[in-house]
DNA sequence: CTGTTAGCGCCTTCAG
DNA sequence: CTGAAGGCGCTAACAG
């Protein structure tokens, strides 16, 4: 009952096993009548190779990682989603590599790498350290989403600085002058950026309006609805409330609505909310909020690493990619 | 810059390469000194064994396939979750096969599994050809989560035709007699079959009761909560309108919710609502709904396979588990 | 306890 | 254009 091989096959079609091969990998220096017997003897013994094989001798291991922590935050899942769409199409498997801490983060990229388990790399959001890859294996094709810090690999994201200004002064345009700000954790140890560089925006574009920015209207909580609920509690409950709320990511958003919503503010009269990142639920939810289009920056991370992958490098003109940002007006401002 | 191989191992620790397979792989036929000398010439070399050769010549992947449609639905991902936290812990890659129709899935499933790409299989909420994998490969593991159809594999599901009863008793001893049905297509392609399982429930304990199940306030849309909040949306402005609805998920909850809230209606004092999985967002929403322990179920089918992969075997009482239902009470009833 | 020697299945020269 | 042979890095079986 073991699989047949290379060899199996080769005999059945009364060929070498190097001409099995050639018509495996398509080689072209192969008579199409001989090609056919071998196809043939493929069907009849039903024969596929073994990768484990094919990866020993070919020194590929037609798999990419995906590195990431909290896989189950929306916008991940969207740029996972946008990956696989495209990996799933090409001869690629898509190997997920989730992390829980900073500690195992440089742990796990030093046995991926070394152990060459993958072909090819997208990290997502977070900080690493690029030397540990580059001395380990420097010719890895990397490509990483959401991190503006990376320096010697290709890399795809938004400007989360003008995307704050952006939704704040949109606040503004429509009559706020008293804006909160809700928040992920400011300094976490995985070293996501995208929560303080939409704060400077924020503050950026309140300055710029001679508008000041309120310490007591500010909040950078832990992860996740609940926590942002809380601190929108919080804020809208003291004796001077901001009129409109920043909120530094969607699913921080929804816990300002349902804040307010325990409150008994309506929004968008009593409360403005706007968001950040235009994840799937915001359009249910009426949303207003800054889209970045997540699912498309993972399929661009997809193809990038496929075209370098395939031409064995990638032309610098595609090194940097951001991606544009626009405001969803939907009815939540 | 190539990386090292166990035969450089060997010769800096001035052993053989048997030697430093065996420590490598814990064998306890080590004297602790040589092990010692050959641990430091690891360290010193950097070195971490070739995932490909090991495979190849151990016949082992180190890799377990988790096959899915949709993976970005909440459940999946609350699932996938719990297997992940379960397969980070052990030295199996976790490759995800995401599918998008069921002839994919039919393709998919044969090429992985002839391919020997992977060592165990996790399927979830997917029927499937049982015989396909049988026949390709009649020892490969194979753990399946929410399909009751399957013999020949162990699998985790929870009794939805039970779940169905539970919410919509709930709902009648709350006093409501005029009860609706939200669900996800009746017959996809994929054969999914909460849905109507839980409609059966649904059905039964309305008819226990006396009551009778009225057709018009029964929807079975597409999938997601957009389609869900139009189905509620035309349910609720019928002169006869029922007082409360069963969403068959808890996306498909939100949008009834978001309906509701646009007719204006109060949750629960005008409308009851009761939703099915328990995803994370439905505590913060405060969604009353059955809870199905969707991350343990990935966690379960994880620690099965792993224990299959390590004994050989699995033990036959762990073949059928059934997952516990329960109602969470939160305020949308 | 430890060194040596076959393969694992495939790809890639190298002759023919 | 095609068959044969060597080697990819590792494990396992077999002698010492």
């Amino acid at each position: 009952m073991k699989s047949p091989t290379i060899r199996d096959v080769a005999k059945r079609a009364g060929v070498g096993v190097g001409t099995v091969s050639r018509v495996l990998n398509e080689s072209p220096h192969v008579r199409a009548e001989t090609r056919e017997k071998v196809l043939m003897a493929i069907k009849e013994l039903n024969y596929s190779p073994n990768t484990a094989a094919r990866q020993l001798s070919g020194g590929k291991t037609l798999t990419i990682g995906v590195v990431t922590a909290f896989f189950t935050f929306p916008s991940f899942v969207e740029r996972l989603t946008g990956i696989q769409e495209i990996l799933e199409k090409s001869e690629y498997d898509l190997v997920l590599y989730s992390i829980r801490s900073i500690q195992h983060l440089h742990q796990q990229l030093q046995t991926v790498v070394s152990q060459n388990r993958v072909d090819g790399l997208i990290i997502l959001s977070l900080r690493f350290a690029q030397e540990d890859i580059k001395n380990l294996n420097p010719t890895l094709p990397v490509v990483v989403i959401d991190n503006e810090s990376v320096q010697h690999y290709p890399h795809i994201m938004a400007d989360n600085i003008e995307g704050g200004r952006l939704a704040t002064s949109y606040l503004i345009d429509h009559g706020h002058e008293h804006i909160g700000f809700i928040g992920d954790p400011a300094n976490d140890s995985f070293g996501f950026t995208s929560t303080p560089l939409r704060f400077d925006g924020f503050c950026m574009a309140l300055e710029q309006t001679g508008l000041e920015v309120n310490d007591d209207w500010c909040a950078f909580g832990q992860y996740g609805q609940e926590a942002a609920r809380q601190h929108a509690l919080h804020i809208l409950s003291l004796p001077q409330r901001p009129t409109a709320i920043f909120a530094a990511n969607d699913t921080l958003a929804f816990g300002v609505l349902s804040a307010a919503h325990d409150l008994g503010l309506r929004v968008p009269s009593d409360l403005a909310v706007i968001g950040f990142d235009d994840i799937q639920s915001a359009a249910y939810l009426r949303l207003t909020t800054v889209r970045q289009h997540l699912i498309e920056s993972g399929q661009l991370a997809a193809r990038l690493l496929l075209e370098w992958l395939q031409h064995g490098s990638l032309n610098p003109d595609r090194w940097e990619h951001e991606m544009p940002l626009e405001i969803v007006e939907r009815s939540t401002v």
